[in-house]
DNA sequence: GACTTTCCCC
């Protein structure tokens, strides 16, 4: 049959205008109806009958391989044969195209067939929720209800999907209604969809209703829970869940462990991180290469960049996520010949193995750029993107380039840049150049890029402080006095900056001036200690009366108990010599702070790791794997 | 007939 297929159809690339004019209904013997052909010949002709059956289970064997061309020579086959829009063939036909990602294919035929089967729009609406665009799967499933069909428990868990890709909530309640004046608010799947849904548009305490209302569990719906708090940045709520599953008698599977180890990573909890890579070899989970992966971005965004690239070698099968993993890894600590020859060898060793970078890995390699200020060679990547790849630029992609920009002084370039943007620019977008302003004294265009910013984000107090803090430099104290006035009036408060260490499976957290922890007195006598050692250096404090962007220090002396010193002042008294810190910070840290840490790093012999919110800064003998670049 | 969760970027 198939081979017989082929040789008639030899080439059916131009198959689609054929299925939407005429869907072969011209084909057919005059007079019959075309969707009234039934299985022909179930009476009639036992030779058809077979033949029909053939077909259909020909068709369904495509949908499970994925085949679409023989798919394709199939319908054209069909389409001759005047069966081209046999529902029940068709519907199988709609289905090989949904599964392989053609869906003009798929929306063509669905449109001249009859549409009384519940498991057709099921099809296409998985397909438009698995590729887009998204809006259509609600549209569709719009039209489902118009038409009188009731969804079924397949239909939810597709819709629910996209809305989940839309993030668009108000769609996202209708169809939780609808869920629960139907017989499936009880099905797993359909309460699955419902818990990634709310998840996914912010509301977790509604996914945890949904969680909370199932009368009967599965693995799944825990793993789908878990992974709603860790998205909403609730670790440690995702981790006691963890043990809630576990007490509860449900067997933590893979995707448990993914997720638990990611919401660690997000936390900086390294300890329970550690905790539960120890749980993943008790149940023997140690060896997937998904947990592997999560683990190896776990530790690099802990600090231990090394133990991240043993367990990368250590990986049976080396897929892009993983590649990605380390890029990363090593791009946000600054290591950008580290990452960029990873994406060499990454290139290489794809090649025989269909592995392409994706948009995520040059995320990662412009970042290292970014991170290295390697300007050429970020824009050579940034054009081989769309050129070698077929990649086109996203918003983070840009956001790199105009930091890129805007950090080697190319301010102008970066502001013209932003104008050739094809999308909308965003905060991340104007917030570099107005950063790289401040770094470049450039107040004209800093005066833009706030501008703007107060547009996309009028309450977001750290974008006055940036521009207030330009005009200091600049000594235009009119304009920061303005930008202060402008705050008050608009009831606009700084972040207050804060900063973490983990000693012991402990996390302290330090606020500016912080006198609450109770080793208080012993951390202000290691402050001072320090700063006697710092000052015989000859480092002079940065005291310029600026209005700091990262911390509320109108007193110049206030520099000296940022919440990152104290964190550290504290790391140093509780930990034996040698051992490595590592503080997490809220904000930026400030260029004082930056200079005394390096010095500090020197004098007390120590590796101090300070990740703040754009990247790592690792202080070694004196100097900073940053370069003085961030 | 098919479906829900997980790792990489912001």
């Amino acid at each position: 049959m198939s081979r017989r297929c082929s040789s008639i159809f030899q080439k059916t690339g131009s198959l689609l205008p054929i299925i939407s004019s005429a869907s072969g209904g011209h084909l057919l013997s005059g007079g019959r109806r075309p969707y009234s052909l039934k299985p022909p010949g179930r009476s009639s002709s036992p030779c058809f009958s077979q033949s029909y059956l053939h077909i259909s289970s020909l068709l369904q064997s495509f949908v499970n391989r994925k085949a679409i061309e023989p798919g394709k020579q199939l319908h054209a086959h069909l389409i001759v044969s005047g069966l081209g829009c046999d529902a029940v063939l068709a519907t199988k036909l709609v289905n090989i195209y949904s599964v392989s990602h053609s869906l003009a294919y798929a929306q063509a035929l669905f449109d001249i067939i009859p549409k009384g089967n519940i498991f057709l729009w099921n099809v296409l609406i998985r397909g438009y929720a698995w590729d887009g665009p998204h809006e259509r799967a609600v549209e569709l499933f719009q039209q489902m209800l118009d038409s009188g069909l009731e969804p079924d428990n397949f239909t939810f868990p597709f819709v629910l999907k996209a809305c989940s890709a839309l993030s668009n909530i108000e769609v996202g309640r209708c169809i939780h209604d609808r869920v629960m004046r139907s017989r499936w608010q009880t099905d797993v799947f359909v309460g699955a969809g419902l818990i990634d849904m709310f998840a996914k548009c912010g509301y977790v305490s509604e996914a945890q209703e949904v969680f909370d209302r199932m009368p009967a569990r599965d693995a799944v719906l825990w793993n789908s829970m878990i992974a709603a708090y860790a998205h909403n940045a609730y670790p440690l709520r995702a981790l006691a869940l963890c043990r809630g599953m576990v007490f509860n008698s449900f067997k933590p599977t893979e995707a448990t462990l993914v997720t638990a180890i990611s919401a660690s990573a997000d936390a900086s909890a390294l300890p329970k991180g550690r905790e539960i890579h120890g749980f993943s070899w008790r149940v023997g989970f140690h060896t997937h290469d998904k947990v592997k992966t999560a683990l190896i971005d776990m530790y690099a965004k802990g600090g231990w960049v090394r133990a991240a690239k043993t367990l990368f070698d250590q990986l049976t099968e080396k897929r892009v996520v993983s590649w990605n993993a380390m890029i990363s890894g090593y791009s946000m600590h600054g290591y950008a010949y580290e990452a960029l020859e990873l994406f060499e060898r990454m290139k290489e060793e794809g090649r025989s193995k269909w592995l392409v970078p994706d948009h995520i890995t040059f995320v990662g390699v412009l970042s290292a750029c970014r991170h290295g200020g390697l300007l050429e060679l970020g824009w050579d990547l940034f054009n081989s993107m769309a050129k070698d790849y077929s990649i086109t630029p996203t918003i983070q992609h840009y956001t790199c380039m105009i930091d890129l920009l805007g950090h080697s002084g190319s301010l102008e370039k970066a502001y013209d840049l932003i104008g050739k943007m094809p999308i909308r620019p965003d905060s991340g977008v104007w917030g570099s150049l107005l950063n790289a302003c401040k770094i470049h004294r450039n107040v004209a265009l800093g005066e833009v890029a706030l501008q703007k910013l107060i547009e996309l984000e009028p309450d977001d107090a750290g974008n006055y402080v940036i521009l207030s803090n330009l005009y200091s430099i600049a000594g235009n104290w009119e304009g920061a006095t303005r930008m202060r006035k402008m705050m008050k009036e608009r009831g606009l408060k700084k972040a207050i900056a804060c900063s973490w260490i983990e000693i012991k499976n402990e996390v302290h957290t330090f606020v500016v001036g912080d006198k609450s922890h109770p080793r208080s007195a012993e951390i202000y006598a290691e402050l001072e200690v320090l700063e006697g050692l710092v000052k015989k250096t000859g480092y002079v404090a940065y005291t310029m009366p600026v209005f700091h962007d990262v911390e509320d220090d109108e007193k110049a002396d206030m520099v000296r108990c940022h919440s990152e010193r104290l964190a550290i002042a504290f790391g140093l008294i509780s930990t034996p010599p040698r051992t490595r810190l590592l503080v997490t910070k809220n904000l930026r840290v400030c260029e004082d702070c930056h200079e005394v840490i390096k010095l500090v790093s020197r004098i007390v012999e120590r590796e101090i790791i300070l990740r703040d919110v754009n990247r790592y800064h690792t202080f070694r003998e004196g100097n900073c794997s940053c370069g003085d670049y961030w």
